[in-house]
DNA sequence: GTCTATAGCTTGATAGAC
DNA sequence: GTCTATCAAGCTATAGAC
């Protein structure tokens, strides 16, 4: 490997990184190039020459880790599937097994996962980058709720689609870091304290799941 | 009244409705004046004369219907501490007075509506505009954040915020209409069958938010 | 109140020297 | 691989005619 394939792929990352915390931060469409390159203290023109464009920036951005947690979680599934013995994994080992290494590395103290983390949330309230999150997030997704009609079997296959998005949403509302329960809290909830809001969100979402194999409920 | 202030109302109008439908549509910071104004059949120019500049917009596009949202919100919330009689309105009654007249407005075929929620879901994704989201939303927050404590006596102060986050989280995330859980779906769930989420959410967020008076589960 | 015209700026992207 | 210089296109906002 030659000197200069070693500096420009110390480049990509220094951008990639960049790139991460400045879209976590702001809001999409409003971060510009310039932005990323100077906080990234790289030439402008650098960021288009690695990456070629804006769009192909944003995918790798976020490229660059979704496989990795959609594996430690089918993992944590697995090892979850294997303790449970012949019966399918309950809800509470279902989604522990979703939200476990999506904890463990945004408490790993590499802030690129948690810029990581927000950025994503984010991503999944534009419409215009849906085929992107598709693309990074379906396998994931349909593996999980796969498991979730398994240890909810009473509850029909649309109750399944509707859980797995609320429990989506309460963890991208603490996720997405908006400021807003430090707002209403004034300071006495933060979500920058991953484990305590984990340890109210899983008894949350567990109970909330658990009701969908009941029908006998009205509105 | 003279006839040139009318047709200035009725431009204002135009441009309210237009820019609602734009930012429900897409991503706020890349929706132009121009969009808008297109949009809206008429010159941009009339859209710095009648409203100033972008931000000021924004607001009054958001404002327009917030204050009504909330006044059905605290009058549904009263209603039911009448039905209630000397105790206050247990978890159901709480979130059905939130989330009632909400739907109600949704279903009730003004697309306006049904724009104005995509775009306040989008809003509160958006640390930038937190500000705005404040003072739009946090009167009823706090209302109904003191309705949940009374419900739940014995949940811990932060349990409360949290379960807020979480019922916010999960209804913003079917709101949004990211088109999201019709891809996982494929079709089976839709979020345009308002009714259909309705039925699904409210027990959801009411086995989670009754058991934040749980101290007894491990995560 | 509305429209034309344009100022003044920022954006993403590229060509060419080194 | 990096940097300087610059492009065309988009943006918000405004001044002035009607």
């Amino acid at each position: 490997m030659r000197a200069g394939a070693r500096r420009g792929d110390a480049t990509r990352q220094v951008i990639l990184d960049a790139a991460e915390q400045c879209l976590a931060a702001g809001d999409f469409d409003g971060v510009s190039l310039r932005t990323i390159s100077e906080a990234a203290g790289v030439d402008i023109a650098l960021v288009n020459y690695h990456f070629g464009s804006k769009e192909s920036l944003v995918e790798e951005v976020t490229e660059r880790r979704a496989r990795d947690v959609h594996d430690a979680r089918v993992l944590a599934l697995e090892e979850a599937r294997h303790r449970a013995g012949t019966a399918p994994p309950d809800v509470d080992a279902v989604v522990t097994a979703f939200l476990e290494p999506w904890l463990k590395r945004i408490s790993s103290g590499d802030v690129g996962w948690q810029n990581y983390n927000r950025l994503l949330c984010r991503l999944t309230m534009m419409p215009k980058y849906l085929p992107l999150v598709s693309k990074l997030l379906d396998p994931t997704a349909l593996h999980f709720i796969n498991a979730l009609r398994a240890a909810l079997p009473k509850a029909s296959q649309e109750s399944i689609y509707w859980g797995y998005m609320f429990l989506l949403g309460a963890v991208v509302q603490i996720m997405a870091g908006t400021g807003r329960i430090e707002q209403l809290s004034r300071g006495l909830c933060t979500t920058d304290d991953i484990n305590a809001a984990m340890r109210e969100i899983v008894p949350f979402v567990c109970h909330g799941l658990r009701s969908l194999e009941r029908t006998d409920i009205a509105v």
